[in-house]
DNA sequence: ACCATTAAGTAAATCGATTAAGAACCTACA
DNA sequence: TGTAGGTTCTTAATCGATTTACTTAATGGT
């Protein structure tokens, strides 16, 4: 009597001699039907080997879908590479998982969300995504919008406020008027490549974190009388060992040489305190160094790294709650300063 | 002129004056219709903003959805916690998303497929999932299956031979037949405790990658003359520093305290240094400490890690690539005894 | 001038479900 | 006894698309 290979709706229907309508209130809307009738049909799809409605008809029909995007601030491979991206989504997924919803990664080098929009709820986008179009698409789409270390003014927003943690460490290692300042940015520019910045004064309204925290930076050096000099910034394109480690060997090496090294992560912090071990100077007597993220191997390493500790993982969580509650409104998530050994 | 806030392509058709079936190929089927329509629809559509097909709409029309699932063996925040199971996450991504298609994070804790199997063209399975009724569901589904690092007969599967580099690392690590040898097992029990394992015949034929290691140790145990002691084996219920340390702790205060451990991850056995440095003790003069995975921070540490290094992410883009292929095979993929200072 | 192709476009079935509206029957209360 | 209300179930419209089979007109070869 078993007719299709695969069972839908209706042929479970036809086969059980009731309408369709039934059918799927018995497993949608249970006030519908009687509860033997219920019982009745519930107990046949179990035995024909019909596992419940197809989800993604259902999805078409109601419009929901119980999955949300998380839009990457850069491809997957990068977001799995980095701690703090690692922790945030972590997060993320604890909530998510505990209220059955999946996720969907979403590369923020794709240059159009509709290969996804009309698959998921909503979306949570961790950092400003590198396509510049995504970030117009998001500011437009008809779905709900979660946005992290950054504001396009739809429903909710997470944030650490980056300006007044990046014045707290600065202000943390710097000591006296003649400290030699170099700043290791993260993000600074576009361009994906390694080098100095010279111009500075594009970052003055901007929007990134990395631009936020250059902020808070220049305003602890000159409130400590510091003039900080027109070479003594690099852009590193991204958090990883191999930029990094290049960038500060350059520092380290240019002149005159800093004493006083400030990082945009704790990545980039533990690669020049590496570079700065192996070319003999002492930490933090030679050069202080600071980092930002507050990641275990920075606590790990000898000597510890001083550095601003913001938790991500509840960074993720609050996200993801807000996502869920629907609520619109912006969250500001404390940091703390973390005093190692390395300024 | 323009009616509905969000256009679909039945009202494009009407406010055009076209069919159905003509947006329709515009968009999927040049061939189907004058260059000059095409190019007026188009056109159109820009402008009145639709932006092409709904998307579940289209898959639910075509059975396909540019989206392949990821199944993880554990939580989601397990995964990114885990840097060889990111690695892997990284080369599945880095190949899916060159060819336009999404990841989607599946729990292994799930206990049913049924939320996600509805969305998805297929299923990529890294490790065995946690849930046993996952992986009864995995061998039935009806949709392509690659699994990695465990194989239930399904379209393809990527494998190490973990027993045969557990054997060779073990061996390396074994020198005298007078060592004392403990291990670190990661997942040999489904207990989710920190225990030690008492009963090892039941390992004699599992599947699991800890099971395979520990056939590798114990052929290298038995090969070099020693007689594994029955209490000389903990179980780790995940590769976390918290729980590493207490297993390294506690064995390394056992009587009699081992000269040889022998741990199935990396993080486990960087753990294990961690500890047996703060108890006092040299490595390798005193305790020679082996892992198994090669992450980076295991390179960089002092003493350096011995290892088993494997590939991780070209395991991950070896699944992807079969995922897409459709192929039916299995692949073996390579590792390398990395040799540090530990051992 | 005739028939066979080819091109361009349309009508209608279909994918697998949900749900508003209504039919049929039963109960109960005035 | 008539009617209001409640159950239980069905009919049919709908979500937003794809695709097969068909119509019509134009083209070309002989």
């Amino acid at each position: 009597m078993t007719k299709p290979k695969t069972w839908t709706l209706k042929s479970i229907a036809k086969e059980l001699g009731v309408s369709n309508a039934t059918v799927s209130n018995a497993f949608n809307r249970p006030d519908q039907l009687s509860k033997a009738r219920r019982e009745e049909i519930l107990a046949a799809c179990k035995k024909l080997g019909y596992f419940g409605p197809n989800k993604a008809a259902q999805s078409l029909r109601r419009g929901t879908f119980n999955i949300v995007a998380l839009v990457l601030p850069d491809s997957v491979e990068y977001m799995v590479s980095d701690p703090v991206a690692s922790s945030f989504m972590r997060g993320v997924s604890a909530v998510l998982e505990k209220n059955g919803i999946n996720l969907l990664l979403f590369s923020g080098n794709n240059d159009n969300l509709n290969s996804v929009v009309d698959f998921v709820d909503g979306f949570i986008c961790y950092g400003r995504p590198r396509n510049k179009q995504l970030v117009e698409q998001l500011k437009q789409v008809a779905k709900h919008v979660v946005t992290v270390d950054f504001n396009i003014g739809r429903d909710a927003s997470v944030n650490v406020n980056n300006q007044q943690a990046s014045f707290d460490i600065a202000k943390h290692a710097l000591q006296k008027n003649d400290d030699r300042v170099a700043i290791l940015g993260l993000r600074l520019l576009d361009n994906d490549v390694l080098c100095r910045v010279y111009e500075h004064h594009e970052f003055e309204a901007g929007q990134s974190i990395a631009h936020q925290r250059l902020r808070g930076y220049h305003q602890a050096i000159s409130d400590a009388g510091i003039t900080l000099g027109e070479d003594r910034t690099w852009n590193i394109p991204e958090s990883s060992e191999r930029f990094a480690s290049i960038a500060a060997k350059e520092a380290l090496s240019s002149t005159p040489r800093p004493n006083v090294l400030l990082c945009m992560s704790d990545l980039i912090a533990l690669a020049a305190m590496r570079e700065a071990l192996k070319m003999g100077l002492s930490i933090p007597e030679d050069v202080r160094i600071v980092g930002f993220d507050g990641i275990d191997e920075g606590q790990r390493f000898v000597p510890k790294l001083t550095t601003v500790h913001q938790n991500s993982e509840e960074k993720g969580r609050i996200a993801a709650t807000l996502f869920l509650s629907k609520e619109q409104q912006t969250a500001e998530i404390d940091y703390q300063l973390q005093l190692g050994q390395s300024s």
